[in-house]
DNA sequence: CGGCAGTTTGATGTTACTCAATTTAAGTGG
DNA sequence: CCACTTAAATTGAGTAACATCAAACTGCCG
């Protein structure tokens, strides 16, 4: 699997962990693949709960998805958003059960690997480990900053952030044009990923629309001013 | 290097990543050390600071330390509390430069190994690398537990939540008796941990305490009431 | 005894939440 | 193409949580 190489770059570069282990879209795939099998998920449908023991490894292929954790009383917080290539965490390669929920935002196709297939890929190449080492530090890198937003910005700040964040990501895997991003949330996940209601969402969407910041309406994120939006949304 | 293994368990069972590369304190230590030095940072120091280039994989052996992130203003968010045989971030392992600073708390005692050496420790032996991908599934499992409780908990949520963080790392490294935990931190590092102000974690402090479910003074945590404690700040 | 860092308290201000009503947008079936 | 339905977004009014500012208090150390 000489492709496994190309991982090495997937979080920073956006191509992903699910090309990398599973081909180029393009290419024609000799390999034998009956370990992997694919699924559809329809919108808003829960893909798998906390604690729940699988025996695969999952990768989302198509559509957008979103890991949380959800508290007793209904509130979640959502850590991350999975974007096609993503895999759902690199916990799973190693655990039976991990601590986060992932559910479909849009209609989503998922790839399933065993857990004991992709540990011998990887054991293979020394390049997938390091690309494993890689997608992990992103991770963690991507983890500490969400903390840092939530703990210490405003709620405009957090929003920057976020759409910061997606838009990065977003550009690293299509060619974009315009600073127009495909971004097909509800408030309500803004919401959920920022610590916020949706009421107060709606609110600050509205002042970033008066200021000529940012418009976001009916799934597409449009960037007027991306100076001031990294004035308010980056870290450092 | 047989006791690598031990790690395995380390973030769970509190052992820490120190002892296991390191050795057992009481053993006596046949193996060439020199690759291995120790430095003395006193309280309040900058260990290391974010995006700088190190050599080294650092270990923090005596004494307690911050991870945390500044923003350009001054606010910082604590990341986590370093404790006696915990490897700064798994990251440190693989890459040159950290997204987060370090600082120390108390008088600190660290343990430096190049990172080349750390690496080929590690490749000689699988359980060893299995124990990083332990350590980093923990460190991920915190920084997504913290997120959660810094986007949906109010601020008597956060603090017992840290409290009870900290109790649970710290009852896995000392005998415990009497529900009382030695945590040598200032309001301002639970302020910085929490997202909140120290004036508003005095506030909160104080109603814990009217209300006898904790007692925080002078370094030391007293539980009053544990299950109280729990039913505020456990996230499920 | 004085000085300093940390904590506590009070008064006031701001941010974000809650609740409820209204508007907009997106289907769906006639 | 137009009612009708439903989910999402917007708006307003009132409230709760937390921040800010400033002053007083505590414990500790020289």
């Amino acid at each position: 699997m000489a492709n496994v190489s190309s991982c090495a770059l997937c979080p920073h570069s956006g191509l992903g962990f699910c090309n990398a282990v599973l081909g180029q879209p393009g290419q024609a795939a000799p390999e034998d693949r009956s370990w992997q099998h694919h699924r559809v998920v329809a919108a808003g449908k829960l893909i798998i709960s906390r604690n729940q023991r699988l025996p695969d490894v999952f990768v989302l292929c198509e559509g957008w998805g979103i890991r949380f954790l959800q508290m007793a009383d209904g509130r979640r917080q959502i850590l991350s958003f999975l974007l096609p290539g993503d895999l759902f965490s690199v916990a799973m390669v190693y655990q039976e059960r991990v601590h986060f929920s992932v559910k479909a935002v849009t209609p989503v196709q998922i790839s399933a690997m065993t857990r004991v297939d992709v540990q011998s890929q990887l054991a293979k190449s020394p390049t997938g480990l390091s690309a494993l080492a890689g997608s992990s530090a992103f991770e963690v890198k991507t983890s500490d900053e969400l903390a840092a937003m939530l703990g210490c910005g405003c709620a405009e700040e957090r929003i920057a952030y976020l759409f910061l964040h997606l838009r990065k990501r977003i550009a690293a895997r299509n060619v974009i044009r315009d600073e127009r991003y495909p971004i097909p949330l509800r408030q309500q996940h803004i919401a959920d990923a920022t610590g916020l209601t949706p009421v107060h969402v709606s609110r600050t969407l509205r002042r970033f629309r008066e200021r000529r910041i940012i418009e976001f309406s009916s799934g597409i994120l449009e960037v007027l001013d991306p100076p001031q939006l990294e004035a308010l949304g980056s870290l450092r």
